[in-house]
DNA sequence: GACCGGGATTAGACGGATCTAAACCTTAAG
DNA sequence: CTTAAGGTTTAGATCCGTCTAATCCCGGTC
């Protein structure tokens, strides 16, 4: 059986080796989850033995199918939930990061599937995050061009928010940079920041860049299915 | 801070210590969770030493108020989970008890105060057991007679069902035995069984003197409140 | 008042997950 | 081609929760 702990470090390869084909190194999953390179090290032999992770000594690691599948079912629980969280229980779209990262590895099948079927199987969390299907299929995690690639007078609308600061998503929530709202890029500033004016509010909101490369945008078309706007 | 596996002991020891005054014996334990002797002996010293358990050497541990604080705090989250997944997620009676066992470590306040608010405060779950309340007060854990006491000819109505075996729940749930069902004792036969008439149904009824010591009757007063019937 | 049976505890070990410190590759710069 | 830097792995230790085997206490029996 894989423990919670496993499943976390699965997730998190999952997390960092998309897009690139490259192997994940040691010490960025040791960063990300917030352990010594060693241990991570440690983890990933174990990973290895079971057949999860394909690793090369000194280079990094992948996931195997079989583990990309385990991930996959963690990052369906995890988004899942995120949009339970926020949808029936009434959480704030920035609260609900780490009671999923908890919950994700408790809860029972039977759990997942009632929970998908009372919120109608959506296919994207409050983030705007793709929702892995009860099938597990690969995801594509590929979300386009972010606010930071935007030029000045673009109108675009939000696909997906990757930041996971809560104080930060707090910011954007209340400011309204929420998957769904479209926004006129109103000025990409040389110090490192992009000003928008949002479609349907008279305010215009300021991110610096750092900020704007976690927000996905994209055209008019292919809206942002289910995962209605958050309180 | 304190270990999944630790609440789990001291929910144990809560469960045990009811009713009688004596300490509850280590061998008890061992068994309520499946492990074994020594492996009980050992968490009770380090729950004497972190002050949650008063021991005394082969006769075995009492919760202490902060060990009972502690309990009392996850049986508040085991019932109210029994309780949401329920009324909320359209669970069955029988099969919330797992679930609620796993979750119940790894849920935040925040998730515990939403679900107690979403349920207007519920005070007892659907077995009938009272939900400790916000404030983690000690509970009268004491149920009053069961079936298996009652006279033929008893009207009673049913208060709490404290077996907890899925099947037998089940069971119980398909013929109508659950929290508040109104019966009369036809008849109690002398080879340790009892046989009753639901009022609102045509059915009869034997349950075997095992179960009926589960099952929690009292007269037509105090009603069991909240947690309405259950599918 | 000695003995015995059964439950409780001690002893010793193990696997999982983590750490620090030391040794080790890899790579890019000189 | 040599070497220094930086990330990676090995070595060795710790803590938690668990086990089996052996020892120990307690209460009742004769």
């Amino acid at each position: 059986m894989l423990s919670a702990k496993m499943e976390d470090y699965l997730k998190a390869i999952y997390e960092l080796q998309r897009e690139s084909e490259e192997p994940v190194a040691t010490s960025h999953i040791a960063e990300l989850l917030d352990v010594t390179p060693p241990t991570a090290t440690s983890m990933m032999e174990t990973l290895a033995d079971r057949g999860l992770v394909e690793r090369e000594k000194y280079k990094g690691v992948r996931l195997t199918p079989e583990g990309e599948t385990v991930a996959l079912e963690v990052v369906r629980h995890h988004r899942l939930l995120e949009t339970y969280l926020t949808e029936e229980l009434g959480y704030d779209w920035a609260a609900v990061h780490d009671e999923a990262d908890r919950l994700e590895h408790h809860i029972s099948e039977e759990f997942e599937r009632r929970v998908a079927e009372m919120l109608d199987d959506p296919t994207v969390d409050p983030h705007g995050d793709p929702i892995p299907t009860d099938a597990l299929d690969p995801v594509d995690e590929s979300s386009g061009t972010t606010l930071a690639e935007c030029a000045e007078g673009d109108t675009v609308v939000v696909r997906r928010v990757r930041d996971r600061d809560p104080d930060e998503l707090a910011y954007l929530d209340d400011a309204g940079l929420t998957p769904g709202t479209e926004l006129v890029v109103e000025e990409v500033a040389p110090i490192g920041m992009v000003t928008v004016a949002l479609a349907d509010g008279d305010q215009s909101v300021s991110v610096p860049d750092a900020v704007a490369r976690t927000i996905f945008v994209g055209t008019g078309e292919e809206p942002t299915e289910s995962a209605s706007e958050p309180a």
